[in-house]
RNA sequence: GGAGUGAUGGCCGAGUAGGUCGAAGGCGCUCGCCUGCUAAGCGAGUAUACGCCCAUAAGGCGUAUCGAGGGUUCGAAUCCCUCUCACUCCGCCA
C-alpha cells in the first residue's frame, strides 16, 4: 500500500509512477477527492464528539452535586443523533479511501527502466554456456515420460489438467532439489529455515498484496476465508505481521519450502505441456525484512543468493531487470532469473526477486523501532524464489540430457540423489 | 464437534449497582539525584493510530483505541448481542 500522506504531498510523483507502471494516473486524483471528503467529514464529527465529551463531563458533575441535568441531556441527545449520522458517512468514506488505496500498485524505483512488457526488460547478466548437442534435444516432458519419472496422464485422472505426479527418481529429484536449495541457503547464506502452512487467511493475503486485486489467481477454500498459498512468501512475510521488531533482529532472512497453488486464470493455452505452468508446484522461497536504507543492497544480495543455486546446479541463466510495465504490482524493483531451456531455445523465468520497499510492510503493519525513543517505522520487505523446483527439474532434464535419453546430473546433486545419471530402468 | 473459563498498556495486574479511566498499583525501561563500587533509596518520564493548527520543525489541540464488530445511553473497560482467539474437560483423530 502506498503512503497516503506522501500522495497528498507529492501527487505528481505518484501519478508519474502509476503512468510508468502502465496504470491510470487519474486513480490518484480519484483517491485524493475521496480523501478530502473523508477528512472534512472527520473534522466535523470530531468537533461534535469533543463537544459531547465536554457536555458529558458537565452532566456528571451536576449529577454528583444533585443538580438537574435534564436540559443538557436533552440537548446532547440531538448532538448524538448528528454524530451517529456523520460517523456513518465517515466510515463509508474511510472504507472507500482504504479500498482504493489497497487497489493501487506500488510505484517503480527511479532506476527501473521504462517499458511496456517483458520485451523491454534489460538483460543485466548472463552466466554459463548453453550446452551444444550433437543430436536434437528433447523437451523435458518427453525425456521425463520416457524415463518414467513423471506421470502427466494419471495426474490428470487424479485431479485434472495442469497437475503432475513425480515418480521414482523424478520424485527423488524433486525432493533432492528442495533439500539442496534449503541446505544451501541455510548453511551458506544464513537464512532461517521455515516450514509454513500451505493455507493462509484473507488478512494475510491482503498483507502481502494478493488481495483484494488478485483473488482470482488463487484457490479459495469453500465457505472459509482461507486460500491455498500461491507462494511461501505469504506465510513468511506475514509471520511478523502487526509486530514491532527490535533492530538487533534485522535483517530477518527466512527460507521456506512449500507447495504453491495457482489457478492460472487467464493462461489457457499457454505452456500446456510439461512442468512449466501447473496448478501446484513446489518452491523454496527467500524472504527478507530489512531496514529501509539497506533494502537495495539486500536486493542485490538476494539475487546473488538465488544465482548461487543456478550456478551450483551448472544451469546457464541470465538475469533481467524487469521494466516498469513488466514488474509485479507490488514491486519497486524486480529482477528475474531466467534459465536456459534448450528444447525451447529460450530462457524461462525460474526465479523472481523483488524489493517491495514499504508497500507490503504498510499492509501487513511490519515495523521496527530504531531505539527506545524513536517512533516505529515500516520495514522494507523483499523476496525471491530460490528456486521454483518444477522448472529446475525441467532445466536439469533438458540441459543434462544425453543422446540415449539419460540425464547427467549436476555434481552438487549427486550426494542427494545417490546416482550421477538418471537412465531408463533396465 | 460438545461443555466451561477467560481476553485490560512492554510484562504482571486492579477496575461490574455505567460518569473527568488512556485506564490504580507493581515490574521492566529511560533520564536525573544520591551513593567508595555493587545493591538499595529518591524524583521525573515511559502506548499507538488518525485528524486539525503549524514551516512537511518544535510544539499545541482534538478524536479513537481496555480481543473484534454492532447495540443501549447525554455518557460504556464496565450493560446487551454476534464473532474471533486462548485455556480446561469430554468426544474424535495423525
Amino acid at each position: 500500500m502506498l503512503d497516503l500522506k506522501a500522495i497528498r504531498q507529492e501527487p505528481d510523483r505518484f501519478r508519474r509512477g502509476l503512468a510508468r507502471k502502465r496504470h491510470n494516473p487519474a486513480l490518484i486524483d480519484e483517491l485524493l477527492k475521496v480523501d478530502e471528503a473523508w477528512r472534512s467529514a472527520l473534522v466535523e464529527v470530531e468537533r461534535l464528539k469533543a463537544e459531547r465529551n465536554r457536555a458529558s463531563e458537565a452532566i456528571a458533575r451536576k449529577k454528583k452535586q444533585g443538580e438537574d441535568a435534564a436540559a443538557d441531556i436533552a440537548e446532547m441527545r440531538a448532538v448524538s443523533e448528528k454524530i451517529k449520522e456523520l460517523e456513518e458517512q465517515v466510515r463509508q468514506l474511510d472504507e472507500q479511501v482504504q479500498s482504493q488505496l489497497l487497489e493501487l500498485p506500488n510505484i517503480p524505483h527511479d532506476s527501473v527502466p521504462d517499458g511496456e512488457d517483458d520485451g523491454d526488460n534489460v538483460v543485466v547478466k548472463q552466466w554459463g554456456e548453453q550446452p551444444k548437442f550433437d543430436f536434437t534435444p528433447k523437451p523435458h516432458w518427453e525425456l521425463a515420460q520416457e524415463l518414467d519419472i513423471v506421470d502427466f496422464e494419471r495426474a490428470v485422472k487424479i485431479t485434472g489438467s495442469r497437475f503432475v505426479l513425480y515418480k521414482g527418481l523424478g520424485a527423488k529429484l524433486e525432493r533432492a532439489l528442495a533439500n539442496f536449495m534449503l541446505d544451501y541457503q541455510i548453511e551458506k547464506n544464513g537464512y532461517v529455515e521455515m516450514f509454513p502452512q500451505f493455507i493462509a487467511n484473507d488478512t494475510s493475503m491482503v498483507g502481502t498484496g494478493n488481495l483484494p486485486k488478485f483473488g482470482d489467481e488463487m484457490f479459495k477454500l469453500e465457505g472459509l476465508p482461507y486460500y491455498l498459498i500461491p507462494t511461501a512468501e505469504i506465510p513468511l512475510t506475514n509471520y511478523y505481521r502487526d509486530e514491532i521488531l527490535d533492530p538487533s533482529m534485522l535483517p530477518v532472512k527466512f527460507a521456506g519450502y512449500s507447495a504453491c497453488f495457482r489457478s492460472e486464470a487467464g493462461s489457457a493455452g499457454k505452456d500446456t505441456r510439461g512442468l512449466i505452468r501447473l496448478h501446484q508446484f513446489q518452491k523454496v522461497e527467500l524472504v527478507k525484512l530489512v531496514t529501509p536504507e539497506t533494502s537495495y543492497a539486500e536486493l542485490d544480495s538476494l539475487v546473488e543468493d538465488c544465482e548461487d543455486i543456478l550456478q551450483a546446479l551448472e544451469l546457464p541463466y541470465r538475469v533481467v531487470e524487469c521494466c516498469t510495465g513488466d514488474q509485479g504490482a507490488k514491486a519497486s524493483k524486480q529482477y528475474d532469473l531466467e534459465v536456459w531451456i534448450p528444447a525451447s531455445g529460450r530462457y524461462r523465468e525460474i526465479s523472481s526477486c523483488s524489493n517491495f520497499e514499504d508497500y507490503q510492510a504498510r499492509r501487513a503493519n511490519l515495523r521496527f523501532r530504531r531505539d527506545e525513543s524513536s517512533k516505529p517505522e515500516f520495514l522494507h520487505t523483499l523476496n525471491g524464489s530460490g528456486l521454483a523446483v518444477g522448472r529446475t527439474v525441467a532445466a536439469i532434464l533438458e540441459n543434462g540430457q544425453q543422446a540415449d535419453g539419460s540425464i547427467r546430473l549436476p555434481k552438487a546433486l549427486v550426494p542427494y540423489m545417490g546416482v550421477e545419471v538418471i537412465s531408463r530402468r533396465a
